[in-house]
DNA sequence: TTGAAAGCGATACCAA
DNA sequence: TTGGTATCGCTTTCAA
């Protein structure tokens, strides 16, 4: 049991071949399908190396070729928030159908996080990377700039890319949302959510609802959690803040459906009608959206599809195909019955 | 913009050697902290070093010291059941924190694609490997004894572990469940989940529920919903398909908090009040649970620390410190507000 | 404290 | 259709 294993018994190249009784090289080109081998010699190799159970060293063949590698590393910020678990799946399923592989890292939202992490993963030499944000530590330019493969921001179209973009302009949603209640005839508006991520992406919506209620004549009044994660009881608790700090607001932009499903709950367990007393907005669309009784105004994006663009563009890239430097996977308003309907 | 990089810009440890004025090796000594070098050397070399944004190449480093890699693959069945992405979540903090590096296998609970990714991911020479379930093809079980690695199976603890094994036993846990239900004088009883893992964790508890419900004289009608994760929406779906099919169960116990809240949405949507007509009871105690007005019945298990503990097991391992084969992280119930009071 | 040489497992390149 | 040899970047081993 406690054997330090040793590699002795790992089978490589050399012993299939032996086995075989070709070279090196013959069982390499049959093992990869490289062709220019006889229909004999390559039944031969495969046997043998069926029947030791070879497993190729990618290691060494990475290192040999002059390649790199099929790794693609990629970042998250955390994987509580349901958004990024769905992109993540998306991102991972679409890779593995490619033949690549995920080397995840979880940044915890922390620049200081992520530059460790690529710091690392540079290291095994991944055919690319796929970052969560457009907010790197200028030490982690230098390195991306320096390793010359592909890199994919997600989530913020926003930025100039260091490479490839694919995501939706945060601001233009938060801006349509804000837009969409003053139409509702909504003044006195707020904001919940999480302080974490004051430079991205949710913030840019922030700042978007903000421009577009002042242009309406309304104001905002926001609060910031210092929760860590963008979930349920976090919009629970920033709800029951704000409105102790600012008892006159009439509807609450979340930064994503979990926070809005949460406020939900704090305004029916204080007997507050929604939309008659206090109106709702989400973000996301999220998977518990689909069995409330009331649709909840939200915004619609397919993070999962962002995922997979995300990873489609990386593929396309190390393909040596042409590919457009960002990708606008766009997003779409749902009105929803958690706010007031229309004045006739 | 489109120039096959070449990687005559990568700086490797020659070149850093080099610019010291020493030799590759004490370049290497220095790089590592071995030891056994000036103090002026030392610092020549990481001047260097740093100036020239020197980063090592594992791959090669791996590959000569004859050792492992510090990969540490990692398969998870999907991301959208929470569960899973909170269990990710505590696996690959605990080893990032350890200098490892998590190599994402997501399986869709399909042995053959567990199979394939435990293919890919040993070819790259991993540290360890992570699985979920303790359902693997016959090849996967000859690769991985092949392999002479550690691995963890994590969730379900009824197994005999290939080697360590980490989780709850999810009989017991349903069992416990169907006693409590009994206990508060439901007979007819329904149990809704997915499924696709009718060979894993869940179909356990579905067992252990059914033994304890038997025990107690009731009985058991089964939803199982072929949709592929185990989150709302097919918890209200199947809420619906349970009682048209059998009117007359009173209780549901359902894979997880997730389609437990589904369910409830089912019944409020219904006009079927909870639990004065209908019993609910949920499994993992999940995020969602904080918010809601009424305790949901549930089983609390911590994902995260079963995450976190796998990791240190796995790192434990790494480091020849000796392993327990098995650690029960336990589970316990809670009673809740969404099933029927205990009759005095 | 330092360095030279061998080699890890595979592939590229050239020769037969 | 096959095989020999150099090589990738680094570490191990041994000698100085």
């Amino acid at each position: 049991m406690d054997e330090k294993q040793g590699k002795t018994s790992k089978i490589n190249l050399s012993e299939v071949a032996r086995a075989a009784g070709v070279s090196k090289m013959t069982a390499s080109r049959v093992l990869r399908g490289d062709g220019g081998y006889s229909k004999k010699t390559e039944a031969k190799v495969m046997a043998k190396a069926d029947q030791l159970g070879y497993l190729p060293n990618r290691l060494a063949s990475v290192f040999a070729g002059d390649q790199n590698s099929t790794f693609v590393g990629v970042s998250i910020p955390d994987l509580g928030n349901e958004v990024f678990a769905q992109v993540l799946e998306g991102i991972d399923r679409k890779l593995g159908s490619f033949g690549h592989q995920t080397v995840l890292g979880l940044t915890q939202h922390a620049a200081q996080e992520e530059e460790n992490w690529i710091r690392t993963v540079l290291s095994w030499q991944p055919a690319g990377l796929i970052l969560t944000g457009r907010s790197h530590s200028p030490r982690s330019h230098d390195m991306l700039r320096n390793a010359g493969i592909p890199v994919v921001e997600i989530w913020d179209l926003n930025s100039s890319p260091l490479d490839m973009s694919v995501g939706i302009n945060h601001f233009d949603c938060g801006f349509d949302v804000g837009r969409f209640l003053i139409g509702r005839g909504y003044r006195a508006l707020g904001f919940v959510g999480t302080s974490h991520d004051t430079a991205n992406a949710a913030s840019a919506r922030l700042d978007g609802f903000t421009k577009a209620v002042q242009d309406g004549g309304g104001r905002v009044m926001k609060q910031l959690c210092l929760h860590d994660t963008a979930s349920y009881y976090p919009g629970f608790y920033g709800t029951e803040q704000l409105l102790a700090s600012d008892g006159a607001v009439e509807c609450i932009f979340y930064q994503n459906d979990s926070m809005a499903f949460g406020g939900l709950q704090y305004c029916e367990q204080k007997g507050l009608d929604v939309p008659g007393d206090m109106g709702i907005a989400g973000w996301g669309d999220l998977a518990i959206a689909s069995v409330l009784k009331k649709r909840m105004t939200s915004v619609h994006v397919s993070h999962l599809k962002l995922g997979q663009a995300a990873a489609e563009m990386m593929i396309a890239r190390l393909s040596g195909e042409p590919v457009a430097a960002c990708r606008d996977i766009g997003f779409h308003l749902i009105p929803g019955a958690t706010v007031r309907p229309v004045v006739l």
